[in-house]
DNA sequence: ATATAGTTTAACCATTTGGTTAAATTATAC
DNA sequence: GTATAATTTAACCAAATGGTTAAACTATAT
């Protein structure tokens, strides 16, 4: 017998223990997260995460393997094509906002995936290859951008190379807001300025990689 | 009385210790890195950690205090000033490049503090904040760039904006060659490949702000 | 109403952990 | 040679930790 038709109408205490742990790894990472905090986060008893997942590490994949759903879902609703590259690294920067602007918590785990070597994201990213549309085979982004070099609309160049110059020109901002923001006040930097800087940035993105990369 | 000879000679147990200890916080993180486990790599006792230092939280801040002294150090070092800001922008690469091949676990710890929230950091720039070659009052590199969009041969900006385009596009792919570097082979990218898109990637910098931030 | 399955809990466990201390050892001063 | 200070160690401690289990509770099937 599966799910209670209790569990499945109010998404389970599954769900809640994921969650919970979702937002206790993101705060002390994996070795700091405790699994009694996981527990009082979800209001259960620490043994059910055991019942649920076979154990904390296993807490923790299921928590990337969330993170990264909802990240490659918001990405795959890029399907618009517009005809100006601009006008498309604009909607590629709206994207990473929106994602951030939503999900802000969810960069902090990734990046400290990466710092610990990120075994468990290159396994994710492999499995989910192809949905990445950043990917050389069918990734929808990539093709764009190929399509538009061929129209001669882009410099000759590795699409990969023009990929991260306009990503990380906003990512890390947006992450340094989330994660850093607070620390601003240190150097007399009002939320109102940091906010208008960040705004700013993509518009500076903009022209740089319109500058910089369109051919003219 | 201070030091004994023998301690002053061979750079001491302490800071034994303290390297032991940095090597075990960027392996680990904060709460995963082991006390004892510092002692085995300094290869002593584990009481002495706390004769030293107070505390595992001291002895963190110690490690993050001399990574910060290694990199303004290594940024404090550029002083040349070409009188074309290509060349500059170049020497900054080189100079980021330099550490990060030099000091490139650093990075990862620096990164995971930023990821804990950055308290510690943040002290520490704002102890430092005039060390910053970067920083408004009288940091050099900012000051140049400055200069150079007076003299008109830059754009006008936000000259924050110009150095975090620059410097963004090209410190994560060395970070990430170094974090990530053993999971490109899963992509089924070399070490070959990977080497020579970071090298790539210091060519693409450059045409991209040469053609994005300078005057015409 | 009863049997069964799924869920949940209180209590428990062995191990790990950061930190401490008295004693021993080594270095220095005289 | 001796007294003192600094350094170092083995042994120890209370608390925390991930994980387990038998029993109780709730939901479902008949």
């Amino acid at each position: 017998m599966g799910k209670t038709l209790k569990k499945e109408k109010d998404g389970g205490t599954k769900d809640k223990i994921l969650h919970a742990a979702i937002e206790e790894f993101v705060a002390y990472g994996y070795y700091g997260a405790r699994t009694q905090k996981i527990a009082d986060r979800a209001k259960v008893n620490k043994a059910l995460l055991h019942y649920y997942f076979s154990s904390k590490e296993k807490i923790y994949e299921e928590a990337l393997k969330t993170i990264f759903e909802v990240i490659m879902t918001k990405l795959g609703a890029l399907t618009n094509e517009p005809d100006d590259p601009v006008e498309m690294m604009e909607m590629i920067i709206d994207a990473y906002a929106e994602i951030f602007q939503t999900h802000s918590q969810y960069l902090k785990l990734i990046m400290y995936e990466v710092i610990r070597g990120g075994d468990k994201l290159a396994v994710l990213f492999k499995e989910n290859l192809l949905r990445i549309p950043m990917n050389p085979i069918n990734g929808k982004i990539y093709l764009y951008f190929k399509k538009k070099m061929k129209e001669g609309k882009i410099r000759k160049m590795n699409i990969f190379h023009l990929l991260i110059s306009l990503i990380v020109q906003v990512v890390p901002v947006y992450f340094a807001r989330e994660v850093l923001g607070d620390k601003a006040k240190l150097f007399g930097i009002s939320g109102v300025v940091l906010n208008t800087f960040v705004k700013e940035r993509k518009l500076v993105t903009l022209e740089v990689m319109k500058n910089g990369v369109l051919k003219k």
